[in-house]
DNA sequence: AAGCCTGGCGCC
DNA sequence: AAAGGGCGCCAGGCTT
């Protein structure tokens, strides 16, 4: 069953049973209290429920102890079919999908939200469509619009997925992934020293920086300006090109020490210090805003908080309630599987068939030296060629031709301007005019070509690892709709970064959570690639912290 | 003052 | 000669 869904202010909503071609099936029910009146048609038939945009909807649904099993996002889906015919610039959002189901000209740019505007929950749909047409007719016909478009067919499974995906993500924020507050303080104290006002260095960062002062014979220096710290070496007669930190690490300078231990505590500081503390927990949980598929190769991206750059270090924070654990699962080199996998290389599935699959390239082609493998197969996958990648790359391609052809030819089809696609569908954008124009310029001599020549390698590289990148998204989002609906009762999703996931559960869960991990990993590598040789391995352990996972 | 860019670095 | 993909966020510093 399918029935169409408009939110209103106040809780109230709009909800009308569709069929197959998004036309009415019912009548519109109109109602003061949409949670109710959306749980109790969850319980009785379990419909797809078909909304404009699935965090504009679920979050207060949620709110209200309302879940809801599948969805169709109508902003989701209409993205991922217009990225798929090359139109990945128009606009998305329901204005815009009804407008070209109407054939009307589209609705002018709503623009960028207000950094600070507050995000109001069950945001009305605009109050005026295009060719004023009601948003509950839009959605069921923007619907039928998306199934009778002929690529959907091509696309059904990872709509699905990332339907189901964006349904995980809003249930991942209400949950909130535990943290511990005073962890997390006392452990800012042990490494900054005590609390300071915003915007006031704590003790030990300005004892740092009088030592980094010192050690340049007591010349100003401003650590925390890149610009700064390069002249005050020039000044002592070093020439470095930058002031990162690997650079500095080759120095041979008193000040390089401090500097370094500047840096990382100053990071610390300003992105996960008290100020992110105070900002962004509450109630001994962390709650970001995911955006499902808010990167173009379908990764997920994050709306403040910083949710998928928690430092190592402050894993320790994250640590289960009481009687609770939390199962943290990864899988283990999920892109080079997904390669093999991609590229149908059999001496690639079989070295897949090592938890290790570095370590089997490794003894496979590497003498057993299995950084040289890694750096081989990354170089492959990211297009890198500096240093010793090249080499490594030539024994790589000779030993797993499939493979290293695989991205070497959507690396090929970027520099040409063409579009590739992960396993399920997703499509990467084609490179502006200004990349066409400067690449098309073709044999003109000089700098102009070398410019060009650069312009075309740079899309080469995104489109070689767009294919690997994007269908492992692909593999994660199969992974979170599968494993959604099969975690036991009480046991919740409540992080999810790339490749990896944490489930917050009753300690007596924790058994079943991991089972259901594994299968769910399965079950998404069947999906994906059907009875593939390749295995996916996806390691699920019980752990009190975060921070003892791995 | 606000907006934008850059350098830098955290995560995968 | 140099040559690594994708992000978000911060501070500094420039422009408007």
């Amino acid at each position: 069953m399918l029935i169409a869904l408009v939110p209103e202010a106040d809780s109230a909503g709009r909800l009308r049973k569709i069929s197959e071609d998004g036309s009415p099936a019912g009548p519109v029910v109109e109602t003061a209290d949409l949670p109710a009146a959306v749980s109790s048609m969850e319980r009785l038939h379990k419909p797809r429920w078909v909304w404009a945009s699935t965090p504009e909807v679920y979050p207060d649904l949620l709110a209200a102890g309302v879940r809801v099993e599948r969805c169709h996002d109508l902003t989701l889906t209409e993205g991922l079919l217009l990225a798929h015919a090359g139109r990945h610039r128009e606009p998305r959002e329901l204005p815009a999908a009804i407008a070209r189901v109407l054939g009307l000209p589209p609705p002018p740019d709503a623009g960028p939200r207000k950094r600070d505007a507050q995000p109001t929950l069950f945001e009305p749909v605009p109050a005026s469509l295009p060719g004023g047409v009601d948003p509950l007719d839009a959605v069921g016909r923007v619907f039928g619009a998306q199934q009778a478009n002929p690529l959907f067919d091509q696309l059904r499974l990872l709509v699905a997925a990332d339907c189901a995906s964006w349904l995980a993500a809003c249930e991942m924020t209400f949950h909130g992934l535990p943290w511990r507050e005073d962890v997390h303080l006392s452990l800012l104290e042990d490494l900054l020293g005590p609390r300071t006002p915003p915007g006031v260095r704590p003790r030990k960062l300005a004892a740092l920086a009088d030592r980094i002062v010192a050690a340049f014979g007591g010349r100003a220096v401003n650590p925390d300006a890149p610009g700064s710290i390069v002249q005050a070496f020039a000044w002592e007669g070093i020439d470095i090109p930058s002031a990162r930190a690997w650079v500095l690490r080759s120095l041979d300078h008193p000040a390089v020490a401090p500097l370094l231990e500047y840096k990382e505590l100053q990071r610390l500081w300003t992105a996960h210090g008290w100020s992110w503390l105070d900002a962004w927990v509450s109630d001994g949980r962390f709650r970001p805003e995911y955006v499902v598929g808010g990167v173009v190769s379908g990764r997920w991206a994050s709306n403040g908080g910083a949710a998928l750059q928690i430092p190592r270090i402050l894993r320790t924070a994250i640590r289960a309630d009481p009687g609770h654990l939390l199962v943290a699962a990864d899988a283990a080199q999920l892109e080079p599987r997904v390669l093999a996998a991609l590229s149908g290389d059999q001496r690639l599935a079989e070295a897949c068939g090592d938890d290790d699959l570095y370590a089997a390239i490794a003894s496979d082609s590497f003498q057993g030296e299995r950084p040289k493998a890694k750096i081989a197969m990354l170089s492959a996958m990211y297009g890198g060629t500096s240093g010793e990648a090249g080499p490594l790359l030539a024994v790589l391609r000779r030993r797993f031709p499939s493979a290293v052809g695989y991205v070497e030819s959507a690396a090929q089809a970027g520099e040409q301007g063409r579009m590739v696609r992960s396993r399920l569908g997703r499509t990467s954008p084609t490179p502006s005019d200004a990349w066409r124009e400067l690449t098309g310029a073709a044999d003109d001599a000089g700098d102009s070509a070398a410019r060009s020549r650069q312009a075309a390698r740079n899309w080469g590289r995104f489109t070689r690892n767009f294919v690997v990148q994007a269908s492992a998204a692909d593999w994660t989002a199969a992974l979170l709709a599968v494993l959604r609906t099969h975690l036991p009762p009480d046991a919740h999703l409540v992080f999810f970064q790339h490749d990896e996931v944490l489930v917050h559960c009753p300690a007596p869960a924790a058994e079943a959570a991991c089972d259901a991990i594994t299968s769910a990993a399965r079950e998404a590598t069947r999906l994906l690639f059907g009875d593939t040789q390749v295995r996916f391995p996806m390691r699920a352990v019980p752990v009190e912290s975060y921070a003892d996972a791995k």
